[in-house]
DNA sequence: GATGAATGAGAATTCATTCAT
DNA sequence: CATGAATGAATTCTCATTCAT
């Protein structure tokens, strides 16, 4: 009986993370093609092969399903990252490949998009900031300055680390200005030269 | 009577453009607030001291208002730049005042939030996507030609000018981007950072 | 000019008042038939003659209608109370006359269900509550007090005139109550005998 | 194995019974305290200890829920009502001690709302309204013309029967007025003076 | 030009109910 | 018998827009 309640419970947690897998894919796809409030969740329940109540079987609210996708985004970028970075033990390759790891990231469009779609919610909603910029600071706070550790060693200064940390989230701010910019000008900035700008500040910013 | 009918009319086109311009202050600052989609023409109104029946009677809809407060903003944004380099006769030092005056500009947040949303919203509505790209090509391309030649002399191949025009959109979003950010990141990057976050990357960028 | 305006003005008075009424009966027969949450605006709105919209321009919510409308209704019954009473000099033939006119108050059904409803209402909205209570007691208490001297002389003891206000509430709460009944009895307590039952209550409590 | 069988049945049933009981209690609370369309069967199901699906295993519908916790509190209190007065055997000492426990039941606050909302419920569901009638009648058809001849015996006339019944009745209501009422004007009519008031109206209505 | 009443499409959210497990 | 995921109808409230004055 013990068993069967358990194979029980875990089919049910196979199936919601399955349900929530697939809404979150769709909430990603929609909320950075059409923004936050131009997007219904009717739409993305569609897309993900629901309808609107299941949504809100797994989400108390819209907003609490935007915060929730842009967790598990975050999240699973942080992991890559460092998987990414732990694999090379030489220091200094490490920085290199980091760097072509984030130069890479501007072919992720929607990931810009969402980021920037995300900052200017939060801008506008102090009350849901704090849920945010927490998780959001998984990425450089609480592993992040591991992460900084990582890739220059255990022997910075407290200075050096917060100008460290500086310009990696300047990096990051840039690379969704640049997307939305190619966007929005592709005749000047297109995709194909996104990189080549970008790496041009890459270097400018993450020095040795 | 030509006399009377003139002053007449100036009487109204004067009252015309005080409603407008209180009008346009209003949105720029509700729509840098709250952003678009948030901002009701209501509060636009009662905040220029009208009615919405009063917007109406001077834009065609929420999306015209939107569209006509960005190429107001440009526009006086180029004047303002013009002038400024204009005073400068010697080329070089030219090049000096206008990146100054560039990295003043991350003061205005007001600006760059709202330019942010001006481009997401273009991203997201290609019917109206014309209308955005020509007013906010008016900054570099109708007088940005003649802008980057101002800056840099009429000895520029087109390879050379549109390096340097590439460089100029990117700084303008990089600042947006930075803006946001420090919004977001109020600790790592705080506003009065800015400037000097800035003055790197424009050094890096708009090279002599 | 001034004229104008205020003509204009009148006329826009005009035709709220009118709205208002309109969608006050509506209201009034909608709630008291069908119950305050099964009653939609689009019904009210409709019968009114409008649409939702019209209501949403006049009363903030369905609870704020349901308020105004008991407002309204508690406010007209208290003027036809005083003037039916205040016509007559006679103090003791005016407790005659009130006894009647309260005897006769049952005949109006809905207002004795739409009674009941409002306080059923009011009982599990602690927050509405105090705006209810307050328009309610203009009933009895504002110019209640006044009106317990009315039927009674001003030569009243404080407890005297306690217990006289309370039989007269008493009374109100038991033509509801009489009034469900005999909908829910109708053969035991047909309607054509209402008055009867509520004439030996009425000896019972408002006695001379 | 016939005894096997009926001990698991018992069991069963047993099982059923409590779990019916408590998702009864539960309703019955939260039916009088919430009234029936506010009530949600999740938090019904949460008070009892259960998730809805149980009280669907029991119940219909929603509205089977309220009907069956009407017709159960209905029937227990005819169980008690009996019991307490056929323990005396003298007609007239009967009828006071009855007296006695009607006067007592507007201590049940619950009960008095409950009954109203069950009885607005019942004016606005025709179709639902015959099995709340015959539950009710209970009361005081089924065994409830016998209770009259508990009372006054059997040497009554259909008229004076009727009369008496209408009596009851009236008063049932009544106590649910007033119980409502002295939620609603506390002051006026606290809940320490109901019993005094109801005394009052009890003698002018149950008269020997 | 400006007002304000009214429209009506739209969207989020709620919750009774069903059903596979 | 009981769980809990998913459904989907229902409904309130919002707000850009229209229009008579």
């Amino acid at each position: 009986m013990h068993l069967a309640k358990r194979t029980n419970k875990n089919k049910h947690q196979v199936r919601t993370e399955e349900t929530q897998s697939r809404i979150l894919d769709a909430a990603g796809a929609l909320f950075s093609e059409q923004g936050f409030e131009k997007t219904q969740l009717e739409e993305v329940a569609a897309r993900a092969g629901f309808t609107r109540g299941a949504i809100y079987a797994h989400y108390a609210s819209k907003e609490d399903l935007f915060l929730a996708l842009m967790e598990h985004r975050v999240l699973s970028k942080l992991v890559t990252m460092r998987r990414i970075v732990e694999d090379e033990p030489d220091l200094s390759k490490r920085r290199t490949i980091f760097r072509k790891w984030i130069g890479s990231q501007v072919a992720d469009h929607t990931w810009g998009i969402l980021m920037l779609e995300f900052k200017l919610y939060a801008l506008r909603r102090p009350e849901s900031r704090e849920r945010l910029q927490h998780t959001y600071d998984l990425l450089f706070k609480t592993s992040g300055g591991d992460f900084v550790e990582l890739l220059y060693g255990k022997n910075l200064g407290k200075e050096q680390r917060t100008a460290i940390e500086r310009r990696l989230i300047t990096m990051g701010a840039i690379q969704s200005a640049i997307i939305l910019e190619s966007n929005f000008r592709p005749r000047l900035l297109p995709k194909a030269q996104l990189q080549s700008v970008l790496k041009e500040l890459n270097e400018a910013l993450i020095r040795d």
